[in-house]
RNA sequence: GCUGUGGUGGUGUAGGGGUUAGCACGGCAGAUUGUGGUUCUGCCAGCCCGGGUUCAAUUCCCGGCCACGGCCCCA
């Protein structure tokens, strides 16, 4: 038998509504915070991811050449495509823009727990405007999301890629090297890894006293509430010629989250949050679910340069992020698991009983107006097509879920009546055999 | 890139070098030609693929594929 490409997964009927009400409860939250949302194409040229990531990531693509030999690929993340796509068609449009979107990425990758070949991400932009309080709007927003998704246990580590920087260039490295990579980002890196003896190594081969090691050593290992940030000031302001700016954004960014959004049931400022990716340039952040493991990020984002790439430098930086559909839908059934409880996503299950209509021994066109009828007013209807006997068509009412079930056979049509039951316990109300008739029947049932 | 475990009907499993490959759930039908979720009966449907060892492999060995994990990486 042929089986679905490794890395993929089928959503089934009872998964899809989870994963429909996830993805509308998340859209719910962004079309509060004003953003709309947007669709791109699901390949583009190659050309574009490389521009963002280098030609290494080729290998990671599921990439291949159109019948024009044109070089494409299936997009393997959407933040690329939405700036294509800015600078493409929406560079009329009133700014700043708030971009909201969903859909599936691929990559060509080992798949691991909440991590699949093909993918689903939720994420959001914001831009054309730039500094603390777009990145509090963007961050209350993930806030929100998962506060909303009634995930618990989740962290959220804020930090600001601009602390460090100004630290180190405060202290003499530069920003941009003739080759190679800048003496800041080499920096950033070890720092990023823990790796003080590369530090040291580095700032000795830059004629830099090694007595700066001990101050960005305290500074990477803060970790903490709003009370970091005040440890921060004090040993920034201990090394001569140090710019505060960075971390003051940080902290007006942090207030006014506080304002915006409820409070994360964790939250902490760590300044070597930086994403390992050079086009970060303020605040940055991310979420993990201890749940997950290894895989335990499920959202990050921040502010970040990519529109300069399509001649729109006066746009940047913009601030966004992506949420990992999958990752935080495992966390919530795992979670949901632990607590032997039902229901995993707020509001996926139907509120409104499916009736179960059963023609019996009639010809069934004589229902089918009703059956349209209720269907127009809302109801939920599903009409038994397999002609089955009376038992077996009950059973089957069950089988589907439904709340509701009327059989209609002969006698019925006879007397213009019929009974409709409440599946749950048998009670049963007698209707006429019209919808205005029906529909109070199913009020009754319901009151 | 490294690495661990596993693959038996649609699902969950038992078994094991020669078996009519067992059980449960499920689906379909009947018992029951107008009221269900119980019960009984029947039917449907399976040893991942390739190679090797053997008189004989679903069972043992190797490879592949697939699944689930742990590291590395992660736009």
């Amino acid at each position: 038998m042929v089986q679905r490409p490794r890395g993929t997964r089928d959503f089934g009927p009872k998964e899809m509504q989870r994963r429909l009400a996830f993805e509308s409860l998340l859209e719910e939250q962004a079309r509060r915070h004003g953003f709309s949302r947007i669709q791109t194409p699901i390949f583009e040229s190659l050309d574009l991811f490389t521009a963002k990531s280098g030609p290494g990531v080729v290998s990671q693509l599921y990439a291949f050449k159109d019948k024009g030999e044109r070089d494409l690929t299936l997009r393997p993340e959407l933040t690329a495509p939405v700036m294509r796509m800015v600078a493409e068609e929406l560079r009329n449009e009133t700014k700043p823009l708030r971009l909201s979107y969903f859909g599936q990425c691929f990559r060509y990758e080992e798949f691991k727990k909440g991590r699949y070949r093909e993918f689903f991400q939720y994420g959001v932009e914001l831009i054309g405007a730039t500094g603390p309080l777009v990145e509090a709007e963007v961050i209350a927003l993930a806030i929100n999301m998962l506060s909303e998704s009634g995930l618990k246990n989740w962290e959220l580590r804020i930090g600001h890629v601009g602390v460090l920087k100004q630290a180190l260039s405060g202290i003499g490295l530069s920003a941009s090297a003739e080759s190679g990579e800048p003496p800041i980002a080499s920096a950033m890196r070890f720092l990023d890894k823990g790796d003080f003896k590369g530090l040291e190594a580095l700032l000795s081969g830059q004629g830099i006293s090694s007595d700066y090691i001990q101050p960005l050593q305290q500074l990477s290992a803060l970790e903490g509430g709003q009370e970091t940030i005040a440890q921060a000031r004090e040993i920034l302001s201990s090394i001569e010629g140090v710019s505060l700016e960075a971390l003051e954004a940080l902290e007006t960014t942090l207030t006014s989250i506080t304002h915006l959004a409820p409070s994360p049931p964790s939250l902490s400022v760590n300044l070597t949050v930086a994403r390992g990716l050079d086009y970060y340039t303020g605040t940055v952040f991310e979420v993990h679910v201890p749940e997950l493991g290894g895989e335990g990020q499920v959202l990050g984002g921040g502010s970040y340069r990519l529109l300069h790439l399509f001649g729109l430098e006066d746009l940047d930086p913009c601030c966004g992020f992506g949420l990992g559909f999958d990752r935080v839908l495992l966390a919530l059934e795992a979670q949901a698991a632990a607590e032997n409880r039902k229901e995993v996503v707020p509001g996926e299950s139907d509120t409104l009983g499916l009736l179960a209509v059963i023609p019996f021994n009639i010809d069934t066109t004589s229902v089918l107006g009703m059956v349209g009828e209720l269907r127009n007013h809302g109801e939920r209807v599903e009409l038994e097509l397999r002609s089955r006997k009376i038992g077996k068509a009950l059973n089957w009412a069950n089988n589907i879920g439904a709340a509701y079930a009327m059989v209609i056979g002969p006698r019925d049509i006879e007397q213009g009546k019929a009974s409709i039951k409440r599946l749950s316990d048998g009670e049963q109300v007698e209707t006429q055999l019209n919808s205005s008739s029906v529909l109070e029947a199913l009020q009754q049932l319901r009151s």
